[in-house]
DNA sequence: ACACTATATGAGTACCTACTCATATAGTGT
DNA sequence: ACACTATATGAGTAGGTACTCATATAGTGT
């Protein structure tokens, strides 16, 4: 179980996957429409929705020539979230805690 | 900040650094007090305190001989209940969706 | 069949991570 | 000063990650 959740964690822990996942909130969106949406090389892209895909993170599918990608469990926002008034806090609380 | 985000969930995605947040649930410990409840080696308990530390989710102080650590914002569980709660269901949500 | 679009993947590179063993540093008590 | 305990860190190793460029695969429309 610990490893699982570390797999999770590791899955998202980067910016550009946590970008990645942003775009997705809005929906369901391909490959094709994340690169320039994100600036990212077609190849790198494919490379971190495979990562997210196989954590099972996301969830795709072929539409034709393209693969569409949409949130298997939206919960993972909850994370996200949690994460984000850690991140804003600790700002001030790194500074100020001093031993 | 999603660099900041990024970087907090680097620092817990790893099996044994979620395992030390765990222990310190129930209050302070110093490393002599990890180690062995983990069965980690000191000089990798080391480090991974080491990367807690620095990520600013851990505080540290001296106290004679020893480092004590403790959680420096409580809300760093509330990312590794959400986490665990997608990772619960992970497990048969991956299975029935197949495209 | 052909040109085109969308995605995946091999190969190469540079860098990062976790781990271990040995050693250094720092504080304690006699 | 000395032995002891707790922690940090240098060095070496093995393996992982992100990225890019080039190429392969697969589906579309003429």
């Amino acid at each position: 179980m610990i490893q699982r959740k570390a797999a999770l964690l590791m899955a998202i822990a980067h910016p550009n996957r946590i970008r990645i996942l942003e775009e997705l909130r809005s929906g369901v969106k391909c490959n094709c429409e994340l690169a320039p949406a994100l600036g990212l090389e077609q190849s790198n892209l494919s490379r971190h929705l495979k990562v997210l895909t196989q954590a099972g993170i996301l969830i795709s599918w072929k539409d034709g020539l393209r693969v569409n990608f949409r949130i298997a469990d939206e919960r993972i926002f909850d994370v996200l979230d949690r994460i984000e008034r850690v991140a804003a806090q600790d700002l001030s609380a790194v500074e100020t805690e001093v031993s």
